[in-house]
DNA sequence: GCATGTATACTTACGCTTGTAAGTTTTTCT
DNA sequence: AGAAAAACTTACAAGCGTAAGTATACATGC
């Protein structure tokens, strides 16, 4: 697997000041992703390429994380950070409900179409913290549900709470129906993250415009007619 | 990385006959999915790993696959044939077209949700095979559009070929829209395929019922009027 | 019935990368 | 100056892809 004949490793970190020894661990992540988005997958993301990234040496790497598994889920939950940031940028200003579902959700395709290979890794595994025990609130859909709790969710928790609500300024703008935001939401979830997910893994298809398919899932999703273009 | 402190490799295969070297082809492939499905991931399909489960020597996988790669393309190849399959033992013998789309495609969502592991090796790379040269037929939404040709698609498309004569169907008997059967398609596949990804991702999500989110899923997508249940 | 050519698969080996343990040096702050 | 945090160096035991050469069993022709 013979590529560069052997770097004499480049150490090129400054030593982080006494009790900031945890700034490394942000410096970590952003190398992760880093790799990331130059490989297309987190096959490449190890403790020591992770560490030739961020100019250190791979055992420095244990103080923070305690695996390579550590460090791919704390890069996955900056990504979700992100994501959320994007969103709410996009929604911010807007009046109109449906618009403002519309544009928070374009942000999201925009977001996972442009950085699609750390999206990828978000989905690529299953990912911990959910409230798989005992009991937990169960969708339903087609009747009303109960809401996400404290406990929900592990993770994306955030950017489904932004969508729930957006679906709910809707409803209550009479707009769409109101009976089950948070089944309305999964759906509209669910369609949004197929076609990112598959849009990036076939980059052959012939696939329609993205700005106007995504209008048209989210719509087709909550329950208002499509406009005919 | 410490595991089975050193086997000694134990040799079951037996020689196959002379002209039927192929067979090992398909031996090989069936291991790799055997890891898949141990593991829940690719990542532990390496020429040597599928070697053991097969039973032979690692470089013995070289006059049929050129490397790692091509044998997890093969078995992607075989699980899109699989769901093929599956969807099609599903929908025989139905006559309602609109309950030959639904069974369609609950058969698809089903076998994604219970071989989760196989089915995300599918969508975890860029695929390779489509048009993505100077022309090919481009979707659109809300207007009719080109039809899949020969050259299209490259994967998982005789699985999206029966979607698109299902909906055709249910158009033809005036049981939905059909203007553009190809991008009503579009949105159901996209619609089922997110909620298989992240249906498997986030384990700890409270979940509707699968049956029925698929069914609203779909019958959202399609735009027809969801039942209230 | 037996030699033989050939497809089939094996053995060995090399150079590389990986995770991680153990002990050491360097820097920073008091 | 001294203590302690921060990060390094070295080392080991694996696993990896793959190149080169070798053994084995089968189908065929004599």
């Amino acid at each position: 697997m013979g590529g560069t004949p052997r770097q004499p490793e480049p150490r090129a970190h400054r030593r982080n000041a006494r009790g900031q020894g945890g700034l490394l661990a942000t410096e970590i992540v952003a190398g992760a992703l880093a790799i990331i988005d130059r490989t297309g997958s987190d096959a490449g993301v190890t403790l020591r390429s992770v560490a030739r990234e961020v100019g250190i040496a791979a055992p420095s790497i244990y103080p923070d994380f305690a695996n390579r598994e550590a460090v791919i889920l704390a890069a996955a939950r900056y990504v979700f950070d992100d994501i959320g940031h994007a969103v709410e940028g996009a929604v911010t200003g807007l009046e109109d409900p449906v618009e403002r579902l519309l544009a928070g959700c374009e942000a999201y395709v925009d977001y996972g179409v442009e950085h699609a290979a750390r999206y990828r890794v978000l989905f690529s595994r299953e990912l911990p913290g959910g409230p798989s025990g005992p009991a937990g609130p169960t969708a339903t859909v087609g009747t009303p549900t109960v809401l996400l709790d404290d406990r929900f969710p592990p993770a994306g928790g955030e950017v489904f709470a932004l969508l729930v609500d957006a679906i709910e300024r809707c409803a209550d703008a009479g707009r769409c129906r109101g009976d089950d935001p948070f089944g309305t939401a999964l759906g509209v979830w669910v369609a949004l993250h197929g076609m990112v997910s598959l849009w990036t893994s076939l980059g052959g298809f012939p696939w329609p415009d993205q700005r106007s398919f995504a209008r048209h899932l989210v719509l087709a999703q909550v329950g208002i007619a499509v406009a005919q273009q």
